[in-house]
DNA sequence: CAGATATATGAGCAAGTACGCATATATTAT
DNA sequence: ATAATATATGCGTACTTGCTCATATATCTG
């Protein structure tokens, strides 16, 4: 007689709760179309808040709202330049998951 | 004299709202925990909700809520047999992300 | 100095999200 | 047929999120 595994025979391979969570805490930043624009024009030049307000099309207020949580996130820098403050991407692996995130929804 | 350059002179390159919105949506998936470790795990093999649910620790429903969700966006696909209810990747993408995001999380 | 410009930040709100509960359906076992 | 098992799904709820508004700080201009 041949006794066919089904289910639950087996155990399950699986991430735990703490590294699936500062992965997931990864993919946050780029789950955001807003974000994901700031980081898409950060990866070609830096800028200052009033440049990716104007091209995001949204109020200063939420720009710098974004790029707090980004720079919380240690994804981007600044630095003061007179009155401006100028945006950087400061992270590599961001940029490659944007990069990868791109090519593939491109390629679809 | 020299006029320096400070801001808003030259163009900024940004991704369409269009395109951001479907890369983020994309992103969005890998930004929760649990679908990170249903992710992790149906990278391994094919899974049962129930073999989920208990990896997971969680309940029934909230697994299968969170398989209806990754269904609908053709990130897995189903198999019934008997009573179970298979699950599968059906996306090389997400797996690709998933794993460089590990990669990136684990070198750092 | 006063006024304009550039950015930051707390509060509040509307929308979205993830979970559990209750319930429904389908399949298998007794 | 009845009970148990496996999964799906509508609803309610606690929590999160992204924005605007109001306000604060800093710098530059006249």
């Amino acid at each position: 007689m041949v006794t066919e595994v089904i289910c639950g025979e087996q155990g399950v391979m699986m991430l735990d709760e703490m590294t699936a969570s500062a992965l997931a805490e990864t993919f946050k930043v780029l789950s955001d179309s807003t974000r994901v624009r700031i980081i898409s024009a950060l990866v070609e030049r830096e800028l200052c808040v009033h440049e990716l307000s104007e091209a995001l099309g949204l109020s200063h207020s939420a720009t710098s709202h974004q790029l707090a949580m980004l720079r919380e996130m240690r994804l981007v820098a600044a630095t003061k330049r007179g009155r401006h403050k100028i945006y950087r991407l400061d992270d590599e692996h961001i940029a490659d998951l944007f990069q990868q995130g791109l090519a593939h929804i491109l390629h679809t």
